[in-house]
DNA sequence: CAGTCGCT
DNA sequence: CCAG
């Protein structure tokens, strides 16, 4: 199963089967439970529609100054560990040695939407960024590797994995919208995403 | 004033 | 949608 190439990103479509998906969606529960949904503020002040935590050595966070990765949850405790199961996928396609050190979970209720964004918070550009999408359907936005000119879209179902490396590691993306309720993995909607990034 | 993981 |  060689992956699609959309600009240079591999997109693995159907990757994981019902049953991985599941079992993945059970491990985040536990992660979630020490490690809260939270909802960042943008540097600019706005909220962001979706709603954030992570597993790993490091989080991704954003406030009024501005994004990075740190070490703890808001609410004082350390990130819990990457769960063996999404690990194993980053072993499957990442191509990459290091193990990822910040697994971003981000969910998207009704309404939820991602702007046009590159992810260039890490030290490290050479491992690749790899993206699993669980739930309901996403229109995935693909740009440049800067700001402007013509996108393309594609939409994301659930056990779909994106591998974002190489000369397309810096790429811009985003999501226009979500599918609200198209996916029964999750029983009362919603999407989530995980990214999965070499951090230092 | 520029930029925007947002907004129109 | 999608471009700015």
């Amino acid at each position: 199963m060689t992956p699609l190439l959309v600009r240079g990103l591999e997109i693995h479509q159907g990757y994981l089967d019902r049953a991985s998906q599941t079992a993945l969606v059970g491990d985040l529960r536990a992660v979630l439970e020490t490690a809260p949904l939270f909802s960042p503020d943008t540097p600019y002040g706005r909220k962001m529609s979706v709603r954030m935590s992570s597993a790993g050595q490091y989080g991704w966070f954003s406030d009024r100054s501005g994004y990075r990765y740190v070490p703890r949850h808001p609410n004082g405790t350390p990130w819990p560990a990457i769960p063996a199961s999404v690990l194993a996928i980053w072993n499957d396609v990442s191509g990459c040695a290091r193990s990822p050190e910040c697994c971003l979970i981000n969910w998207y209720g009704e309404g939820a939407r991602m702007g046009l964004h590159q992810d260039r918070d890490e030290t490290d550009f050479d491992c690749p960024v790899v993206s699993i999408s669980l739930g309901d359907e996403a229109l995935f936005r693909i740009g440049n590797p800067t700001r402007g000119g013509k996108t393309e879209s594609l939409w994301l179902r659930s056990g779909d994995v994106v591998v974002m490396g190489g000369s397309a590691r810096l790429t811009y993306h985003g999501v226009d919208r979500i599918r609200f309720g198209s996916s029964a993995l999750l029983p009362r909607g919603g999407r989530i995403n995980l990214t999965l990034r070499v951090v230092s």
